[in-house]
DNA sequence: TGTACATCAGTGAACGCGCGTTCACTGATGTAC
DNA sequence: TGTACATCAGTGAACGCGCGTTCACTGATGTAC
């Protein structure tokens, strides 16, 4: 089995893929190293060939994971202010809710996120401020670093609100949180016109 | 060691209390048996006499740490509208940030809680519930179950917001977080007077 | 009052299992001669 | 061109460990006679 150099890059490629699904739907703690490399196509051992250990490979999937929604973020909505409401509207969508693995890392391991090594957490911090650079350049396009505060409370403000309507029994108020949420995001992200 | 009819009560609460602090600082899935049951001063056998499962403690954890918040909710601020924003001011303290184990539970477990059983699930939506009403009450004394959703809506909120405040590892960054959520919570709360 | 027994909260060793990690091995392909 | 060897991504069994759970046992106290 001798491959190309690109094969094992791929490969890594796809374990981390794989993993970011994994860990969003299961957590964590919840998602074994046999499981997560049946989910690449692969056995346990291999693994190791790949990443030092379970937390680098954690590293690496959450600056991964903050790097796609980043590009989603910039891509996905038309530019300026007009394109924040329907980002809004998108993030607290009930197919987002629903799918768990599709979704946001943040909504779906924002507190197992809290307990990890500095490590993990540099690379959360770092990403999420990339991840929320867009938002901020539509609320201040002239300076955008002056929007990074507002515009990370706001995205967390979304978060929460994601993992409640999860974590309701109830499908009818789970539903109204989300459009709740969307009211209470669209009034902060309005509201900015005379900042603080 | 016979004792008397209170005992086994008194030990039964001891472990609810203890594990509430235990899950809400290493998480769920991170807290073992042994440990939970070390915290309470006891074996690990001895908490089958109690519960049958983990998952029946976490449950009547859920249930126990919600109805704590609820009374503190209710009991640690002036009533009415006034009192709307030191309860806010303290829920997005730097102190509560820096002890999870003694602060809320929804900001150090929601995400978990999503991916628990409905008995679980269906235990933290009857308790955040019962643990927004005092907010509702305050926001719409005349007809506090109209003001539900948004009483919900605007916890979940504080809570993406402590969430993140205690993911980043740059302590500046999450000291502001915790400032502009007072401010996003505070907003949200005022812009109520006409209700949409 | 004294003694034998019942009660039962708690002990602590053991269960089977899956965890994260290690390692001797496989085998398809590229390279050397 | 043919053959022997080197490479190395991946295999899969095993490591020690801690998980959640079970169970035979302990021993202080209450009750019966």
């Amino acid at each position: 089995m001798r491959y190309g150099k690109e094969h094992k890059q791929a490969t890594r490629r796809r374990i981390v893929e794989r993993a970011g699904r994994r860990f969003k739907r299961d957590g964590i703690d919840g998602s074994g190293m046999s499981t997560l490399m049946a989910d690449a196509g692969l056995t346990t051992g291999a693994f190791y060939g790949h990443f030092a250990s379970k937390e680098e490979l954690l590293t690496t999937v959450v600056a991964d994971q903050l790097r796609k929604q980043s590009e989603s973020f910039s891509s996905q909505a038309p530019p300026g202010r007009a394109g924040l409401e329907q980002l809004v509207r998108e993030y607290l969508s009930v197919q987002q809710r629903d799918s768990p693995e599709d979704g946001c890392p943040s909504a779906a391991l924002l507190d197992e996120i809290g307990r990890c090594t500095d490590a993990t957490k540099q690379a959360y911090t770092d990403g999420v401020q990339a991840s929320v650079e867009n938002i901020a350049a539509r609320l201040a396009p002239d300076d955008p670093p002056s929007a990074r505060v507002k515009a990370l409370t706001v995205f967390a403000m979304m978060v929460g609100t994601m993992q409640l309507s999860r974590a309701l029994t109830d499908p009818r108020l789970a539903d109204e949180i989300l459009e709740q949420g969307i009211h209470n995001a669209l009034t902060l992200l309005g509201a900015d016109k005379h900042p603080s």
